[in-house]
RNA sequence: GGGGAGUUAGCUCAGUUGGGAGAGCGCGACGUUCGCAAUGUCGAGGUCGAGGGUUCGACUCCCUUACUCUCCA
């Protein structure tokens, strides 16, 4: 039986055989291609090579690639053969052989007895309907017979589905697919595409065949080897099941391999895939989070937390699946075995946040149940659910679970009413941002890339103006206009575009007649390099010749900022350890910031001696090299990768005493130049992650100077040399605490003499009423009073009067006994009835009340209006 | 990019037409106990995220903002 690795090796080695050149799995996040989160194909990484725009080294390939989609996620662990991770072989032609190859090479490494060697009874194949140059090969040249080849339509057999009629615009082909008999059916176990034409809008005759024709093919490799190993679902072959029993194992359970329809089985297989996904995006530091590809991780790792729990998991388990990944992978991508640790800390803390997320849900969960029962309702309500999913991420599947122990039923159909609703209102954002037109496309194919020369010069006196972008139009000149922004592309450039988190470079281009362009800054489109900024003199054109000089002054801060970064990321990692790996920066005029990979704070030890670190490699004054290197070479040299970033086969590597990076950006001579480097922060962004804000050159001496002007000045407020302004503030600050609070019990014990209060207390039909006029009380000592006054006596109906006499206001507080509670009378209303005297309302509880008014004359009145009050309602 | 929610004691959280800032755990002291666990009493600890506004009065209502959580793309 063959296994999967040997399946994968056959298949590269093969079309190695046919002149293919076997190409690495591209990373599964690919941060250099916007318009996919996750790389869903093995074309995938061939993109510019499809669509011609970049420099071909090679027009045959093969690869294995690691693959991730999301679109069939409900059916995984479902089915026999859908997954979100999975590997994908394929070969690919750019222009060079076509489909009588392919269709041949297909089948001679399925059937023939030294590669595959299935029996030819065993397949079929489709093919698109119009595809009459396909057919004939299979029926003529394969000799395929003619009751096993079906044609299909548009919407089966063309990639994209339905292109012809339904679009979009561009490359797009038939294909043709091959399918192998199983017990369980006909499965499809590899897609030929053949790209050949262009669409160019709707039918008919909108099919332009393309000069340089391409082959694209995938076969699953999980689904392929299931099939020749002959199990009932891929979760089953070598590579799989044993992950899935460790899976059962943890879990507790014992997994059913013969009934697919059991539930828990379904739960392990579930898991199974996605901690393989997991494991490999964390991996390549692509943490769960809230946002876009990181947000996909979390949900797949809380779908498979969830069917643990469900199982009756109560602490996190999905990270002991780490290293059996890591394991069952470890000959096609050795890597992951050296990340294990890391990549199980970053499960463990997600399953732990999430169970945590749980248990406050089940908190709130017995207060919606509590609702049902006093309004005798049976059935959990659609928006209930949802309101628990969508603010505090409460699964509905448990909702349902827990709502059926205790015998409620669960409205499903209008949780995905709520769910749909919430689609359209948070939906509607910006969208289709992917197939958004390219005002520069026809400036781009007919052009090479511009020449970065600003490695070497800031100056460049004789470039030509390729393009000039108003917004989204393409304009043939442009004049004078200090308020419309411009975007201008040139052959060659000095400037540095916005790349690896360096901003991009200022300066001015101007023209020998006197135009003069503002470059506010420069950016990257696709491999375009763009300039940004305001006409302010003159007029341009396309084809004028033009000067461009970058602004001196920011290019070495910036310079000076990068060079430190790089220092900065040595510095971690030698004190941290290897994981300390950069996951994104910013590098600007003096000031960087640097992201990267660690569990906690750092401690100010720890940064103090980080500081010391970078800044002695400053002193040591190490000579800034930058070489460019066969990417094999920079390798071997041990120079970091950072995963997500594609690397052209020549890459620069920078290298500064004992740092060495793969960089595009621009850099000092020699470190010597940044000066003095003064870390400002240290911070966390997310789980795992910590920032350092730090700064270079003359921003780091003015830095320290503000901390020096600080000192100063307090060491001249407090009157003491600046060795003791700590001591001295400590000092204060408790005796100004203990001073506050013996000035509290003191008015506290001035302000009212209660027992002669008491004595004082007129009799209105037989209830004491005590009245005290205040001026600037504070207001917690009267109520203190009140307290005091009603402890003592009984029946008895108290009224303070507050004058604050700097802003000229009043306040009434009224109480009374209980007694005279319990005998209907209510503070509230008496206050308010007397409130109206001094210009205000009030309120407060039966016992006590409230009032504040304007009008500190009326408080006499307010006085009489209140014992008038209490002897008619007392009456 | 958009929707929902949150921010109150060291921690977990309560606080109902706007009217004296609370509970549990933890912490400290003193008891009961040979000691521990346990338990009792007392106590410390809060700019109620920040900034505006409405009001006689805002933790509470309105606006702005920061941060966190969460869902959808």
């Amino acid at each position: 039986m063959l296994t999967t690795n040997e399946i994968r090796e056959k298949y590269l080695t093969f079309f190695e055989s046919k002149g293919c050149v076997r190409r690495p799995s591209d990373v599964l996040v690919p941060r250099w291609d916007p318009s996919v989160l996750f790389t869903p194909a093995g074309m995938n990484q061939f993109k510019d090579h499809f669509l011609g725009r970049c420099k071909l080294d090679f027009t045959r390939a093969t690869t294995c690639q690691k693959c991730l989609r999301t679109g069939d996620i409900d059916n995984v662990g479902r089915t026999a053969f859908h997954h979100t991770f999975f590997e994908m072989l394929g070969n690919f032609s750019f222009g060079d052989y076509f489909k009588r190859e392919a269709i041949h090479w297909a089948w001679e490494f399925l059937t023939s007895p030294k590669w595959l060697a299935i029996d030819p009874a065993m397949l079929s194949a489709t093919v698109y309907k119009d595809d009459k140059e396909a057919a004939d090969i299979w029926l003529n040249e394969i000799k395929l017979p003619a009751e096993k080849l079906q044609y299909l339509d548009e919407d089966e057999n063309f990639w994209p589905a339905s292109a012809p009629s339904e679009g979009p615009d561009g490359v797009c082909g038939p294909c043709s697919e091959i399918y192998h008999k199983t017990p369980q059916g006909e499965v499809e176990i590899w897609n030929l595409v053949f790209t050949q034409f262009n669409r160019v809008g709707n039918p008919p005759n909108n099919l332009r065949p393309l000069p340089s024709k391409n082959i694209d093919t995938g076969m699953g490799l999980e689904r392929v080897t299931s099939v020749l190993q002959g199990v009932e679902t891929n979760f089953h072959i070598d590579s799989l099941r044993p992950l899935v029993d460790a899976a059962a194992d943890i879990c507790s359970q014992k997994y059913d391999a013969v009934d697919l329809t059991n539930e828990n089985g379904r739960r392990l297989r579930r898991i199974s895939d996605h901690v393989r996904a997991c494991t490999f995006a964390v991996h390549e530091n692509v943490y769960p989070g809230p946002k876009e590809e990181k947000y996909v991780i979390r949900r797949l790792l809380r779908r498979a937390v969830l069917d643990g729990v469900q199982m009756g998991m109560k602490k996190p388990f999905l990270y002991q699946l780490v290293p059996v990944v890591a394991e069952l992978m470890k000959v096609p991508y050795p890597e992951l075995t050296e990340t294990v640790e890391r990549v199980q800390s970053v499960i463990k803390a997600e399953e732990e946040h999430f169970m945590g997320n749980i248990d406050g849900g089940l908190r709130r969960i017995d207060s919606v149940f509590k609702t049902m029962e006093s309004e005798n309702r049976a059935t959990v309500a659609g928006s209930e659910a949802f309101e628990m999913y969508q603010t505090y991420g409460f699964p509905p599947e448990l909702f349902e679970t827990i709502a059926g122990e205790r015998r409620f039923g669960f409205d499903w159909e209008g949780f995905a009413k709520e769910m749909e609703r919430h689609g359209e209102l948070s939906g509607t954002g910006e969208k289709n941002l992917l197939f958004k037109r390219d005002p520069l496309e026809g400036i781009k194919k007919a052009n090479n890339p511009p020449e970065f020369l600003g490695y070497e010069t800031l100056n460049v006196a004789d470039a030509q103006v390729l393009a000039i972008l108003d917004g989204d139009q393409l304009a043939e000149s442009a004049s004078a206009d200090p308020d419309k922004t411009l975007r201008v592309a040139l052959n060659k450039t000095p400037f540095y575009g916005e790349k690896g988190g360096q901003v991009g470079d200022c300066g001015v281009i101007t023209t020998a007649n006197g135009a003069k362009f503002v470059v506010e800054t420069t950016q990257y489109d696709g491999e375009f390099i763009i300039h940004v900024g305001k006409l302010t003199d003159g007029a341009i054109k396309v084809g004028d010749a033009v000067n461009a000089q970058v602004d001196v002054a920011k290019r070495a801060a910036v310079s000076r900022a990068h060079t430190a970064t790089h220092l900065l990321h040595a510095a971690l990692r030698a004190r941290l350890g290897g994981h300390a790996e950069q996951q994104g920066s910013k590098v600007d005029a003096d000031v960087l910031r640097f992201d990267f990979t660690h569990h906690e704070a750092l401690g100010r030890e720890t940064l103090a001696q980080i500081e010391r670190d970078v800044n002695a490699m400053i002193l040591e004054a190490y000579p800034v090299t930058c070489d460019e290197t066969p990417i094999e070479d920079a390798r071997k040299l041990g120079a970091m990768m950072l995963f997500g970033e594609k690397y052209p086969d020549i890459v620069r590597v920078v290298k500064m005493g004992p740092s060495l990076e793969f960089c595009g950006g621009t850099h000092l001579r020699n470190v010597a130049q940044v000066g003095f480097c003064k870390i400002v922060s240290e911070e966390s962004v997310s789980a795992g992650t910590r920032r350092i804000t730090a700064v270079t050159g003359l921003e780091a001496l003015a830095a320290i100077q503000r901390a020096d002007e600080i000192e100063t000045t307090l060491a001249a407020a407090l009157r003491v040399p600046a060795s003791e302004i700590v001591a001295r503030v400590e000092n204060l600050v408790s005796s100004t605490k203990k001073l506050r609070k013996e000035l509290e019990a003191a008015t506290k014990k001035e302000a009212v003499d209660v027992d002669a209060l008491i004595k004082s207390a007129q009799d209105v039909k037989g209830v004491k009423f005590v009245v005290f006029e205040a001026q600037d009380a504070d207001a917690n000592a009267l109520r203190d009073a009140i307290d005091q006054i009603r402890r003592k006596t009984e029946n008895a109906a108290i009224l303070f009067a507050n004058v604050d006499t700097k802003a000229n206001k009043v306040a009434l507080i009224a109480a009374c006994t209980r007694n005279l509670v319990e005998r209907k009378f209510s503070a509230v209303e008496w206050i308010k009835a007397v409130a109206s005297h001094v210009q205000g309302g009030g309120g407060g509880r039966p016992d006590m009340a409230q009032a504040g008014g304007k009008n500190p004359a009326g408080v006499k009145a307010a006085v009489e209006a209140s014992k008038k009050f209490l002897e008619e309602k007392l009456a």
